[in-house]
DNA sequence: TTCGTTGTTCGTGAAACATCGAACAAGGTA
DNA sequence: TACCTTGTTCGATGTTTCACGAACAACGAA
């Protein structure tokens, strides 16, 4: 709805903190996971065992930290991951965490509408 | 004290996400970041804004998660972190935090007793 | 214009967290 | 034994976070 298009933080902005908040929970490590490879995403497309306003607050975090870019497109909006920046500010972050949550499996309940279910 | 000697999770009960949480505080990434040189150090020599009381809770948090190990000698108690541990467990991660952390200067009102205070 | 879809915001409540001072427990010291 | 030092534990308090349903706003379609 546009109604306050999402604030993103440039790199700078960014706060070691901040991130490493965002990623202590496992449903945002799972969001990330999703997007770890490169695709955009659309809102519709995430599944998760929460209500929706609570997606959309995760979301928001995920945002607010850095470690996504969300695009309007008329009625629906698109997330992705900003790789780039983060590497450029917090070279090897978020590849690290990427490999211990594909390790251990973290957010595994998060999924995409289509993808085969794991297990 | 001594009450009940802290449990020192093993690298396989260690979980990224509780991981995150304990470095997601500016004073326990300043903890860290001291004994990010291996060198072992006494409770007392940590200097941080803060109550002792509250210095204990956060000790404990990085504990519990398993990024450092206490050892009791007589009245008072020694910490380090579990470099070799984190790094079996998370490759990478703790390197990628340091240098974050390095860069930005997170925690910088941690100190230790007798070394000389930045600026 | 009237719906239906989509995602944000609001209001609320429960749980977790950071912080403090005070009390306590275990060892060492006088 | 009496005292001091060292850290942990115990409430108490205020803040933040997570979660939900309901209401709302913007857009597209009928």
């Amino acid at each position: 709805m546009i109604v306050k298009q999402a604030s993103h933080p440039s790199p700078e902005e960014m706060t070691l903190v901040t991130v490493m908040g965002a990623l202590s929970d496992p449903i945002r490590v799972g969001l990330v996971r999703i997007l770890a490879d490169g695709r955009e995403r659309g809102w519709g497309e995430l599944r998760a065992p929460i209500a929706k306003s609570t997606l959309s607050h995760h979301l928001r975090v995920l945002r607010d930290a850095g470690l996504t870019r969300t695009r309007q497109e008329g009625t629906r909006c698109f997330v992705e991951l900003r790789h780039h920046d983060l590497n450029a500010r917090f070279p090897g972050l978020l590849d690290a965490v990427l490999e211990a949550a594909h390790n251990d499996d973290v957010g595994a309940h998060v999924t995409v509408a289509g993808d085969p279910q794991p297990t």
